[in-house]
DNA sequence: TCAATATATGAAGGATCATTCATCTTTGGG
DNA sequence: CCCAAAGATGAATGATCCTTCATATATTGA
């Protein structure tokens, strides 16, 4: 995610010894950690350096604030789900719509369940915070990566891809958050998951697909 | 919303006098507005009682604590939100699938979008707060609204009428949420609505509808 | 009109937190 | 081996906040 961020989120400086390195992963990971067990409310600075086994000064050398912490928090995490949606599209370049359909509502749920503790940590601590140009990055990453499988498949011609695209992504990135935050038993996510898929499959068909 | 509080969110009194009836509204209110101009960090008891024109110890008569002030809220912003799909489902009793879920959409998107920056303000309130007796309600009452609806229909014969219902509801909820916190222009939200209400029905009428 | 009850006040207590900075320790290149 | 730069420390500062309670005012039913 190499979107420019707010200036005053700005990491304070680069780690370049090892130990350095060390330390701001430690930091992050405890980041996580204290929001998971704590909550948003009860995230420190003091809780965070504790947990990562630095002192809050240290934190300090490497993030400006508490906020440009979570900012790049969010900026990793991002990064991450961006990467492998982009590869699961890669991967899908020329196939059937069916495939691309099957291949992006999995890769995506995935990215996003998979460690779902994290990724609710992660919603929670955007919260009140100036990430919107993070949002805006990912957004238009995402756009560019199933607009490009979509161009290529073979049998597809659709009347305003734009439109179709932007409809899809919604849809299957809304839906899996609302399932997401409802906890449903995974069994009934799985059901859900399905229908999705097929719900996205035929709305493309209908569209040109 | 008539889901039991957890215990500790209980309000603390009635208003029983007429006074005290407006203080209320004046907190809840007041409440809205701080959250819209400030954000959630920057809502302090002390702060929602000077734009309630009230004083702190006013507010701690009726609600025990910030939490509980903020639950009230949600529950309250939730009952809007449901009657008015409840309405619109019931309008739509023995009409075509077609109609149903035009009405369902428009109802949900219209509820959500209408004051969208008071939609937004809430759910950040919602963040760190104990709800999920909340959104379990209301969950339950517009799952059963739209699967009386959806029974109601003269043409259809859903081979599994819950899934399909559960699944309709995480689309449409989630895709609402989406496109809303993405703040697209209103011409394109409009347009993908649109796409959200036909992908719905043509998922519908494949089911059985 | 007059208690009894309901409602309102806001200063003060007690607690938590983000952030700084003077000082100390470690590292790595020469 | 040495020292300049990098990294780490954590007590102290200043600010903000939630919540309480002793006190004051308003309302209502009799």
């Amino acid at each position: 995610m190499q979107a420019a961020p707010p200036q005053h989120l700005n990491p304070r400086k680069r780690p370049r010894q090892a130990r350095s390195v060390a330390t701001v992963e430690a930091i992050f990971e405890a980041t996580i950690q204290v929001l998971l067990r704590e909550g948003i409310h009860r995230l420190t600075t003091t809780r965070v350096a504790e947990r990562a086994g630095v002192s809050v000064g240290t934190m300090y050398q490497y993030f400006p604030h508490k906020q440009a912490l979570l900012y790049a928090l969010n900026e990793h995490y991002l990064d991450l789900v961006a990467e492998r949606v982009e590869a699961a599209c890669r991967a899908q370049y020329g196939a059937s719509t069916e495939a691309m359909v099957e291949a992006l509502v999995t890769a995506y749920w995935q990215a996003k369940t998979e460690r779902s503790e994290v990724t609710r940590a992660l919603y929670r601590s955007a919260v009140e915070l100036d990430n919107e140009a993070l949002i805006d990055a990912f957004a238009k990453r995402m756009d560019a990566a199933t607009m490009a499988m979509l161009k290529s498949a073979p049998d597809a011609d659709y009347a305003s891809i734009d439109l179709v695209n932007v409809t899809l992504l919604s849809v299957i990135f809304g839906t899996v958050r609302n399932v997401f935050e409802r906890n449903l038993p995974s069994a009934q996510q799985l059901a859900i998951r399905r229908q999705l898929a097929t719900m996205c499959l035929s709305y493309l068909k209908a569209s040109g697909g």
